[in-house]
Formats: C-alpha cells, sequence, structure tokens
RNA sequence: AGUCCGAUGGUGUAACGGUAGCACCACAGUUUUUGGUACUGUUUGUCUAGGUUCGAAUCCUGGUCGGACUACCA
C-alpha cells in the first residue's frame, strides 16, 4: 500500500549509479561530525539522509569524527555526539576518526610532494592572505613556491618533527594561483600546530586541514556518496583534484541546502553564545535546536525523523515552519501518550448538592491507542481552571458560567450556579450543583453538554513544577534581522508554574515520561525532578481553536 | 565586480516536453465526554522578457532576485 514517491535528487543519482554498476552496486555514506559542539536539528538531517540511504539501498553508513583540528575538539563532544545518533534511532556500522589516518594522510602529503604538487611555504598567515588575490583580482605566487622536492620533502620532515614553531611553515598544494575559485590557489593543506589532541595526544605537531582530511577519509573508507550541505560546493573541484592526482578511491561528494527553523538560529558560534551569556541554562536547554534539549523538552525521535522525511532534500535554500515540527511532535505524541489531568491555574470549584460518598472514577488513559484505564478521585470540592469559569461570558464561551452546564471529564455533569469574590472582586469560589444520573459510564440524564473540563480533587491533589516552554525566538528569522540577534530573544520563552495541581497517578512519573495534560497540551518529566519534586517540560501546546477565537475579537 | 549554486501558493516539496499534485499553515464544516484527535471542503503558486515546439514549470538566451566563496576552522 505504500504510496509511490518520488525520490530526491540523491536518490535518483544512487538509483543510477546502481544501475549503471557504479563501485558493483555498492553504497556506502557517512556521517562526518567534528566533535566540537553539540548536534543540533540541521545535522539530525544530515543524519536521516546518510544513515537512511546505507538503509535504503542496502548500503553502509560508517560515523567518522573530523577531528583535525586538536585545539577545538574533545571526547566530551565525542561522546554526546554518539548518545544522539543513538537516540534519533541509528547504528553506524563503523566508528571512525580523521586522526585514526594521520599516518596515511602524512604519506599522502608526501607522495604531493615528489610529485610536484606540494610545497612548503614560509610565508605568515597574513603574508599568504594578502597574496591570495580576490574574486576579481589574481593572487601571486609565493616566493617559497619554487623549491626542490628535495627541499620540501626535507622540510615538510622536519615540519613533523617538531623543528618548527606554530605558523612557521604550511605545506600547500601548488595548483593555480590565478585560478577563478579561491580554494584551488594553492590551498594550506597541513598547518603546525603544538597542541594536544584528543586522541593522537601530543604524537603530532603537523595537522591536516578539512580539504587534506576529509576527501581522503572518504576515500580509505571508500565512500561512494559522500553528501554534505551547500557551503561545500565550492571545495567539490578541490577535492576532485586531491583524489585525481592521488589516484586515490574516487569518492564523489554530492551537496544539499541545509535545514533552517523559524524562531531559532542553528549556528554554532550564535548557540554557544546564548549558553555561555545566559540566555539558556545549557546546551540541552529545552529551547534550544539542540537534539540534547529536544530530548528534553520531549520532542520524539520518530516526531524528528518524520520532520526530516517531510522537508525533502534539495538544494535550494529553505526556511522550515516550526508549525511543521510541531505538527510533526504532536501527530506522534497523539497516538503514543496517556491522557491525565493537571490543573496550571486552580480556582475552587464547589459542587453544593453533592454529599461525599468517595467516588473514584476509572477514566481511560488513551482514546486514541487504547491503554487501560487508571482510578482518579472525586469529591465535592475540585481544582478547575480559572479560564473555565467566567460570570460574563461571549456567546460561543461552552464552559461554567451562571446557567450553564459541563461535564467534569469522566465523572458528572455540573450547573453553575453562580460564584464567591473576596473584597477586590476576584472569584474565590465558584458554586455549582451536580446531576446524580449523569454519571459517566451509566447517564440517564439525557442531557448533552458542549463543554468538558478538566479537575483535580482539592483533597487528593498532587503539586509539580510546571515549565512552559514556547519559541525562543519573537520572530521567524532572528539571523536576518537588524541589530544583534539576542534583542529579539522571546523573555516569555520559558514560564516556570512553580505549584500546579496533578492527579495522583502522575506521581510514578519517571524522566523522559509523556503524558498529555488533557486540554493544556503535551508534558514530559524533565531529568531535574527528584523523589519529592516532579518537574514536568512542555513540549508543544494543544491545539486551541477557541484561544484562536478569542484572539480575533 | 568574478566564479559557482538556486528560483513552483504563506512554508516545504513533486510533476524529468503533455491535466501544476502532496504535506504543513490559514479558513469553513461534520463527528467528539479533550474547543484535542479524526473526517470533509475552501483560498492561495510556476521570478521576468524573448525563443524552440502542435504543446514549456520543464529545453535555449538575456535579465532580475536570493545564497555561497576571498580562515594556518570544519
Amino acid at each position: 500500500m505504500a504510496e509511490e514517491r518520488s525520490l530526491n535528487f540523491i536518490e535518483e543519482i544512487i538509483e543510477k549509479d546502481i544501475a549503471d554498476g557504479v563501485n558493483a552496486g555498492r553504497i556506502q555514506t557517512r556521517f562526518p561530525p567534528e566533535p566540537n559542539g553539540y548536534l543540533h536539528i540541521g545535522h539530525a538531517k544530515s543524519i536521516c539522509l546518510n544513515f537512511g540511504l546505507a538503509k535504503k539501498y542496502n548500503g553502509k553508513c560508517n560515523l567518522r569524527f573530523d577531528d583535525t583540528n586538536p585545539t577545538t575538539e574533545e571526547t566530551e563532544y565525542v561522546e554526546s555526539i554518539k548518545k544522539d545518533i543513538e537516540w534519533l534511532g541509528f547504528k553506524w556500522d563503523n566508528e571512525l576518526y580523521a586522526s585514526d589516518y594521520f599516518e596515511k594522510i602524512y604519506d599522502f602529503a608526501v607522495s604531493l610532494i615528489k610529485k610536484g604538487c606540494a610545497y612548503v611555504d614560509d610565508s605568515t598567515a597574513e603574508e599568504i592572505a594578502a597574496t591570495k588575490g580576490s574574486t576579481i583580482q589574481p593572487g601571486k605566487n609565493s616566493p617559497f613556491r619554487d623549491r626542490s622536492i628535495e627541499e620540501n620533502l626535507r622540510l615538510f620532515e622536519e615540519m613533523r618533527d617538531g623543528k618548527y614553531e606554530d605558523g612557521a611553515k604550511v605545506l600547500r598544494a601548488k595548483i593555480d594561483m590565478a585560478h577563478a575559485n579561491l580554494l584551488l590557489r594553492d590551498p594550506v593543506i597541513y598547518r603546525i600546530k603544538h597542541a594536544h589532541h584528543h586522541r593522537t595526544g601530543d604524537k603530532w605537531c603537523l595537522y591536516p586541514l578539512y580539504d587534506f582530511a576529509h576527501g581522503q577519509s572518504d576515500s580509505i573508507e571508500e565512500i561512494t556518496h559522500s553528501i554534505c550541505t551547500l557551503e561545500f560546493i565550492h571545495h567539490r573541484p578541490l577535492y576532485n583534484w586531491f583524489i585525481e592526482q592521488l589516484g586515490i578511491f574516487p569518492s564523489k561528494q554530492y551537496e544539499f541546502a541545509r535545514l533552517n527553523l523559524t524562531y531559532t538560529v542553528m549556528s554554532k558560534r550564535k548557540l554557544l553564545k546564548l549558553v555561555n551569556e545566559g540566555y539558556v541554562s545549557s546546551w540541552d536547554d529545552p529551547r534550544m535546536p539542540t537534539l540534547s534539549g529536544m530530548r528534553r523538552r520531549g520532542y520524539p525521535p520518530e516526531a524528528i525523523r518524520n520532520l526530516c522525511d517531510t522537508v525533502g532534500v534539495a538544494k535550494r535554500e529553505n526556511m522550515i515552519d516550526l508549525s511543521l515540527l510541531e505538527f510533526c511532535v504532536r501527530e506522534h505524541l497523539n497516538k503514543v501518550t496517556d491522557r491525565v489531568m493537571a490543573v496550571l491555574d486552580p480556582v475552587k470549584l464547589v459542587i453544593t448538592n453533592y454529599e461525599e460518598t468517595g467516588d473514584v472514577f476509572e477514566i481511560e488513559n488513551n482514546p486514541e491507542t487504547p491503554n487501560g484505564t487508571r482510578s482518579v478521585p472525586f469529591s465535592k470540592e475540585l481544582w478547575i481552571e480559572r479560564e473555565d469559569f467566567m460570570e460574563d461570558a461571549p456567546k460561543k464561551f461552552f464552559r461554567l458560567t451562571p446557567g450553564n452546564m459541563v461535564r467534569l471529564k469522566g465523572a458528572y455533569i455540573v450547573k453553575c450556579e453562580g460564584c464567591n469574590k473576596d473584597e477586590h472582586g476576584n472569584v474565590t469560589e465558584v458554586l455549582c450543583t451536580y446531576l446524580p444520573e449523569s454519571k459517566s459510564g451509566n447517564d440517564t440524564s439525557g442531557l448533552t453538554v458542549k463543554g468538558t473540563i478538566h479537575w483535580i480533587s482539592v483533597a487528593h491533589a498532587r503539586t509539580a513544577e510546571v515549565r512552559n516552554y514556547d519559541r525562543l525566538f519573537k520572530v521567524e528569522d532572528p539571523s536576518s534581522e537588524e541589530g544583534d540577534f539576542k534583542e529579539y530573544i522571546n523573555p516569555e520563552a520559558l514560564q516556570i508554574l512553580p505549584s500546579v495541581y496533578i492527579e495522583p497517578s502522575l506521581m510514578k512519573a519517571k524522566p523522559g515520561e509523556c503524558y498529555q495534560f488533557m486540554r493544556k497540551g503535551y508534558y514530559c518529566v524533565d531529568t531535574d525532578s527528584t523523589s519529592d519534586k516532579i518537574i514536568f517540560n512542555r513540549t508543544v501546546t494543544l491545539k486551541d481553536t477557541w484561544a484562536k477565537e478569542t484572539r480575533k475579537n
């Protein structure tokens, strides 16, 4: 019954390659993060693509850490990246590191020198930048460009042996200082860094740059389809040039447009600022677009995978509506979460004609995916939402207003008789009478009411902290606005309710578990919860057409 | 300014020379013991000017607009 789905452009390339017998139909991809930060929703698209393609075409997908810059990379990031990928639901075939190939990559450089295709340059970084030229001006040859092969070989070995300070010399590929593509103007491929590497320790003081590590690693692993984002498109000619000069496995690079989301930022630099300057509490703050933040927020991995699947793969710049992510989240949570009652902004409801009989109602947990029932104690005094009562209500208000009837979810129909107020005119108690014959399950009243509201028995209520999260920014694209992006942070992205009433059944809730608070939203138990204090994070609200209606007026 | 990439409703994505479709959003309705869910329907689109063709979103040319590139980061 699978719907016929059109292929994205990478799938088309792969299917053509398989049909043409390229690499005997073998498909090998890789996900190549640099372990210098946390993964975000943008990485999820790349992960779903690379692992998804391998799965679809009976291929393999490696996890390869592009760890060629020892000053920014740490083992802590390696661990978080692995955890996030596993959480998303993918398994890599091999866990590999570019640093495992340092010896091989060094040998590649030597062979390039021997071919006369690389030279040691003593110029400073400033000098190299100054002679690079510009988009409209050719660059100038370095005075060290014509050193002999023997001298280059000797100097490069000395660089490896630690004879020189950081920055004293670099190795450059000898290509064309007038090339229209700036990356082909004798790119630096090795630099000296006397720095401790998270895996190779102090063994090396010479490290390859991205362009002389990434493609080489792809070749070593015999990656057939090396998929990256659009900004690497200019690197492809260089990627291919090295493969050709070195005569190594011809991996092919393909580029797709990265994922952008409205109401957030994705750049590592900006996310780092949010953390360092205290706008959010940490990398896994539920407001963050990081995978760890989304996990803590309660976004299920199924929803993220579904989002990535839905947005597709193409080469044009895009900006995905946050509402699409929220749709995916609700779609999944609706199927799997148990419904429970929690009163976030309470006011007391008194059922004046109710004699305490010890009613306990069995209420179904999930009308979508039947999952049993739970016991919910009832009594004469209940907490209800303050917004569910209005003394002077508009026409289409289906909740409590004098003379109107509503059903208390899973219990009785009650009729609103009025309210009590304090000296300031604030409602302190809503007064109702109930209809004994309207008992849920064997209702003989013959009445139908338009509204159903949730409630918590005052005598049985427990409390929890609730953290209501909302979008991190007030504008769709903070990065394109005037001034500092931080000016557009939404100050209401986190609202903490220290003590909300929850039904007793929730006392057993464990960190990470998700529930639907009826009529309010999806909530998950935060990892900050302790045995005597449960904390719920709002993952996403329910759609609220009534709120929309009131906003219109 | 140069090189490269791109342009289909508000958003994202299909249509591979032959009926512009799907999803989200928005709006309206039906069902509902969640103003949720489910279901039905509605509005809205091929950047522009030429050309090729019986026929162009698709092919060609020019323009316009958007993005990327001038790190010893990846």
